[in-house]
DNA sequence: GGCAGATGTTTCGCACTCAAACTATATTGA
DNA sequence: TCAATATAGTTTGAGTGCGAAACATCTGCC
């Protein structure tokens, strides 16, 4: 039975992974933004300026990730990307007023009924409910420390790749 | 304050994923299959013979996330995969002795450090958590039924494609 | 000055996920 | 019978997500 209880938790994940997952493309569908991208862009707009390490940290999301996102917020005009005069390696991400017009106007990041529901309970509750899954958070990535050391930096030989393309021309190191 | 406790439930619901997809990753370079891979080869095992529409059920996935994964289980030769004669639009998934061997060696899908912390808590504490892992699924999946109705079944114009070309010859009807 | 290593970011390849579109087959109803 | 509709499954297109590798730049040391 005690493998029951692991069969429930599990699936219980699986599940709250779909919600979340299905949560964002309905969100996309009526406001043009994912789940991702409205919580890295609130990120963007709290943070002030920022970058893309400091803003992994901050969203819980690896850095080639967060590429990707900021890619498409860019593209969508709701970020500025530009480099960093005095440390040439960074990147300054900020969010244009467009972006924080889009801020304002859109929903929580949480589901609707999600939300609604847990505001419908008392707020002891609620802090159970929230303390329970903190619980879960650090049972899971107490897990994460012990593998994966990775150490890259390797030889790297040049192959004349374009970098960057997508920032104003000048910007790329010649 | 409420706001506060929203934020952290959001936090809190986006690690777990992530702790998920990072347990998966392990999972994948140890054992050669990922945590989606290996829950629906174990609910293939245990189902005996299935098809797409239940496994996806069963697991749930939608039917066109499932047909990639039994793709991949298939081109490891895990699982068969081969037409109902009885009603041609099915296809019956059945796992193969490779495919058994593997579900009994590998290990739980679930984090082997959740699991462990997990059943060093009192039973009733290990019950509780579960209990409120469901009550959170509950109040996401109640959102999830209101919207998406997608209603297809279109015109259907011949355009000549392949399907089902890794089946073996002669299954698809002609 | 110059180079070795560290740091910051992007690219690449892959897996996963869904909705919508599409093919193939079965069922239903006139 | 045979056309409309329903059902089963796959493909397509797009977003998310990671690790590893590639690249750009900076810092420290000699």
């Amino acid at each position: 039975m005690t493998a029951s209880i692991e069969d429930d938790v599990l699936r219980s994940l699986r599940r709250i992974n779909r919600a979340v997952d299905l949560h964002s493309r309905r969100l996309a569908s009526l406001h043009k933004l994912t789940g991702p991208q409205l919580v890295c862009l609130r990120a963007i707009d709290t943070l002030g300026t920022t970058t893309p390490s400091v803003l992994a940290r901050e969203v819980s999301l690896s850095q080639a990730t967060l590429t990707g996102i900021v890619d498409r917020l860019y593209k969508r005009g709701l970020v500025e990307r530009r480099r960093d005069e005095q440390d040439r390696r960074r990147v300054l991400i900020r969010s244009t007023p467009t972006g924080r017009r889009l801020v304002e106007q859109a929903p929580s990041p949480l589901q609707d009924t999600l939300a609604a529901n847990l505001r419908r309970l008392p707020v002891d509750e609620q802090e159970r409910l929230a303390a329970t899954l903190q619980q879960v958070v650090g049972m899971m990535e107490a897990d994460a420390l012990d593998a994966s050391p990775m150490l890259t930096t390797g030889p790297v030989t040049a192959t004349g790749r374009q970098v960057l393309e997508f920032l104003e021309p000048g910007t790329r190191a010649q």
